[in-house]
DNA sequence: TGGAGGGCGGAGAGCGCTCTCCCTTTGTGC
DNA sequence: GCACAAAGGGAGAGCGCTCTCCGCCCTCCA
């Protein structure tokens, strides 16, 4: 059996669009890649073969001649050994969050056609591997996903240099690509509308104070109220989580029972703290207002539903993609970050 | 400047470590591929030429003469041209089940070298794409969530006779492998469960019933109540969304007021169902015995926490990945489906 | 009209690996 | 001691692509 017995299986290669085209393997490349002047002409001739043959480059050819891969991973670290189904992983999936991240960048990937690759960097042995997989060209560069404070990821990665974006400032300075949300400017948001709601007596649930996140919502909500004439805002940890919010929002009762409006840092404590509300036989928004910050899934689950701010996550995880493309291209290791601004949606919680 | 002269930016090839083994290129592929018999002495010197001098090998390389990309694809296939913050999608990525998936796919391929393609198929132009990525070599596989029953993605892979693996029987027949869960099985445990309780009045509440999924609980669960000497099962079709819970339970309560057992074919339905018994005042397990499906995180954030039914998703996802690399390293195109038993969750609501 | 220069296209050398072929060595039976 | 077999290891041909040379030809100017 000749190998031409068997057309079908084989693909069609450059030779072969060269041939179609009656020019040089090398041309057909020069075209493909639009490296040079070529002339028009043959360019069109070119690209008639290219769809004659119905021709797709090699991407592995391509790699081996160019030395990039032509993939990206986008890594969820989380670096604490947790299980797949343990509790944590769960609430971070359990948004829709993940799926808004990953569309963003496949918006960006996808016309250049570069593969994303997932991966889960569970513990300090895979972040390991991480870094060394994009050092030895398993892929050309990493977004990284980091969801822990204490991660140690993003560190070994400013290390190595290695191409890689952030989705968020990283816990500590590193230099280290990122995008981020103008998140005092977001809490500005939610001060501002509770404020023209008029409400009196505003407090917060704030999340964990070491992660940046935590920190720079609780500060920019202070510091947002302080212009409004505000000069104490009372403040609960709710760790970012429901309970927390449920037992931030309880302790808030009690101790501040005038309370006539929160803002809670995170979507889910938002609706924990409804649950109390409603326990206590609170009405919202009418007793007390209530904004979230993400408008995650929890926002719209809700009754009411949330008004909340909400970080443009499609936009920054694009402009991830873009940072990391423009990185690898130059192979110089500038960083850079981008910040998005915030938008806060009104529902009916507040 | 020499190559020599920067070797540290040179990744070590085979040629390399054959060198420092001191044989050939061959006997060092061989070795690391574990072909034919090698002598164990030399199995070891190459093996320290190895770790010695860092080398791993370089995928395009390999890629490029094996035919393979070392690569599969995981599919999220809707096919309804949903943007990414679709209420759907968000409510898909709205669930640990997805990372459940992908760790479970994970599992197997991580020590197989075997990366993870993520791939949005949002159109029916994406899922030619999908078809046609595989069979051009970009990726050796796909394992696909589809999530539609009128998704067009299985049938189009079943006839490229493609490598692919679903997650879940398709809604009609086609030769293609799929991995599944027990739902007949799974929906005879809810089913034995209520009537364990000694529930007297037992309903459910469906899902589409245009899904395999929906129309199995549904029916599984009938059979299962008529095993127990019940003829008749009040049925509502709640769509698998929560506010579809909530208008089933409400018409279930108005027609069955004296309902004491609810069977809801998703854990999203049920916890519908359950702010719908708590605005009429039932208390639940008391008043009505409450059963999900799934054991998402809406199981967990229900007040009270779901009795559900589970189903063994890492599993069922490292078999996935299992079926998909046997079939790519068989190159036979038989299928085949495995089906997983479903585990009954004890929690508070039944 | 001759020479210089620039634009355009071809030839061919690899990229790092696998795998087929073939040679060498060693073992075995008569 | 010889013929044969079997097994281990080496040589080398590509896989499909990019990219550096290099040469052709056409244009422009003196």
């Amino acid at each position: 059996m000749t190998s031409d017995q068997t057309p079908a299986q084989r693909l069609p290669t450059l030779e072969d669009v060269a041939q179609v085209a009656g020019v040089s393997r090398a041309t057909v490349s020069r075209v493909i890649n639009n490296i040079r002047n070529v002339d028009p002409q043959l360019h069109k001739v070119v690209w008639d073969a290219v769809s004659a043959t119905g021709y797709v480059p090699n991407r592995a050819a391509r790699s081996l001649v160019t030395g990039r891969t032509g993939s990206i991973a986008l890594v969820v670290s989380e670096a604490e050994n947790r299980a797949a189904d343990d509790p944590f992983l769960g609430r971070f999936f359990s948004d829709p969050f993940f799926g808004r991240v990953v569309g963003g960048v496949l918006s960006v990937l996808r016309p250049s056609g570069v593969h994303l690759a997932l991966t889960l960097a569970g513990d300090e042995e895979a972040c390991v591997k991480v870094v060394s997989d994009v050092r030895q060209g398993q892929v050309d560069g990493v977004v990284v996903l980091s969801l822990h404070p204490h991660d140690p990821l993003p560190r070994m990665l400013a290390d190595a240099a290695v191409p890689a974006v952030l989705y968020g400032r990283p816990a500590a300075p590193m230099p280290i690509s990122y995008v981020d949300v103008a998140t005092y400017q977001g809490a500005k948001l939610a001060a501002d509308h509770l404020a023209a709601r008029g409400c009196q007596h505003v407090a917060t649930i704030s999340g964990s104070v070491d992660m940046p996140a935590g920190a720079d919502r609780l500060h920019g909500f202070r510091e947002a109220m302080a212009k409004q004439g505000v000069a104490y805002v009372p403040s609960y940890d709710g760790g970012f989580t429901h309970s927390g919010g449920e037992r931030a929002m309880e302790r808030l009762l009690a101790e501040h029972p005038e309370t006539d409006g929160v803002f809670a840092a995170s979507d889910v404590m938002a609706q924990g703290a409804l649950a109390v509300l409603r326990d206590h036989g609170k009405s919202v928004p009418d007793d007390v207002a209530v904004v979230g910050f993400d408008d995650s899934s929890a926002a719209l689950a809700s009754r009411p539903q949330l008004t909340t701010v909400r970080q443009p996550v499609e936009d920054m995880a694009a402009e991830m993609a873009r940072l990391l493309l423009t990185r690898i291209d130059q192979r110089a290791n500038r960083t850079t970050s981008v910040i998005f601004d915030p938008e806060l949606i009104l529902r009916a919680s507040a």
